[in-house]
DNA sequence: TATTTTTGCTTGCATTTTACAAGTGCAAAT
DNA sequence: ATTTGCACTTGTAAAATGCAAGCAAAAATA
C-alpha cells in the first residue's frame, strides 16, 4: 500500500510518489487508449499485472484523484473505472513518452501509426481524446 | 537490480521497465535542471537516495545509454556522469510532468517560474537546455 | 612523507513491496 | 437451485528497498 507522504516539494518527486512504478502509468494506458475500463479488462492485459496489485494501484489512483469509481451500465456486478479530468491531463505525459520511445526503440507497426498521427497535431490529437474521454465519463453520469 | 526483459510491445511499458520507479528520474531531473554530475551530488538531492539505491540506478541508466560516465576534469577520484543525446531527449517527458504538476500541485515559486518560462515557448526552451548541455558533453570529451 | 579526508562505491541485514496461487462474497445467468 | 462471472482479499515466498557500516583509491592536509 502507498503512504501519502512526499520525499520533497519538487513536482517532478511528488509525481513519482503518485505513480512512479510499473503499473499505474499502464492502468491510465489502458484507460485512455485502448477503451479499457473494468478490473476484468485491466487483468487481460498483455503485461500481466497481479490481481492484488492492481486493487491496490486502482486504489491509489483513486486516492489521487486520477480515477473515479462508478457504477458499470451493464451489470451492478461490474465496476466502470473512468478518468478524472486530473487523469485525462495525463495524456500529454504519454504522448512525450511514446515520442521519445518511436526514437528509441522498434515499436509495433499499428503503435507507430497512431503515435504518427498524434506527432503531426498534437494539440488537435489530445483534444479529441480528451473530448472522446468526457463524453463516455458525462454519458455514464447522468 | 533490474532485469533486461519487456513486458510486452507496449512503448509505454518498455519505458517504464527502464525507469518505471521512484528514482531514476530524478537523477535524469538533477542532470538536466540543477547541473549535478557526481554520485556525491544526486546524493544531496532533497530526496535523500540510498547509496546502494544510487549505485544501481547508475548502472542501469549506463546499461540503457541514458547517461555515460566519463573522467571528470576535476580529479581522478571523481567521476563525472553525463546524459548521452537519448537521455538529453527525455526533457519533454519532463516538462509534460512540469506541466501537468503545475495545474494539480502547489509548487515552490522558483519551479513555478522556469515552469512558466518553458511553457511559454517549449520548442525553444528544449532547444536552450539541449544545447547547453551538448556543450557541457562535448567540452570534457574534446 | 605520513595521516586524514573525500569520493565512489559495496556489503549485510531488516523492512517493505511484489508476484503468484488460492479463496471469498455478491450478482447474474442457466 | 446451481453454476459461472466479476471484483476483489488473503497468505506466503521472492525480490526490491532502506539503512548503517565498511572499503579502496585519490586528494588534501599536517
Amino acid at each position: 500500500m502507498k503512504k501519502n507522504k512526499n520525499r520533497s516539494e519538487c513536482p517532478i518527486s511528488s509525481t513519482l510518489d503518485l505513480f512512479g512504478d510499473k503499473w499505474s502509468l499502464l492502468i491510465i494506458r489502458d484507460l485512455i487508449f485502448f477503451n479499457k475500463n473494468t478490473y476484468g479488462d485491466f487483468l487481460k492485459s498483455e503485461e500481466k499485472i497481479a490481481t492484488n496489485i492492481l486493487a491496490s494501484r486502482l486504489k491509489g489512483l483513486e486516492e489521487y484523484g486520477i480515477v473515479e469509481k462508478l457504477e458499470h451500465p451493464d451489470s451492478k456486478a461490474k465496476v466502470l473505472y473512468t478518468l478524472t479530468q486530473k487523469g485525462i491531463d495525463l495524456l500529454p505525459i504519454l504522448l512525450e513518452i511514446y515520442f521519445w520511445s518511436e526514437k528509441y526503440f522498434s515499436i509495433p507497426a499499428e503503435i507507430k501509426a497512431r503515435i504518427k498521427e498524434a506527432r503531426q497535431n498534437k494539440a488537435q490529437f489530445v483534444k479529441s481524446i480528451t473530448k472522446e474521454l468526457r463524453g463516455r465519463l458525462l454519458n455514464v453520469q447522468k
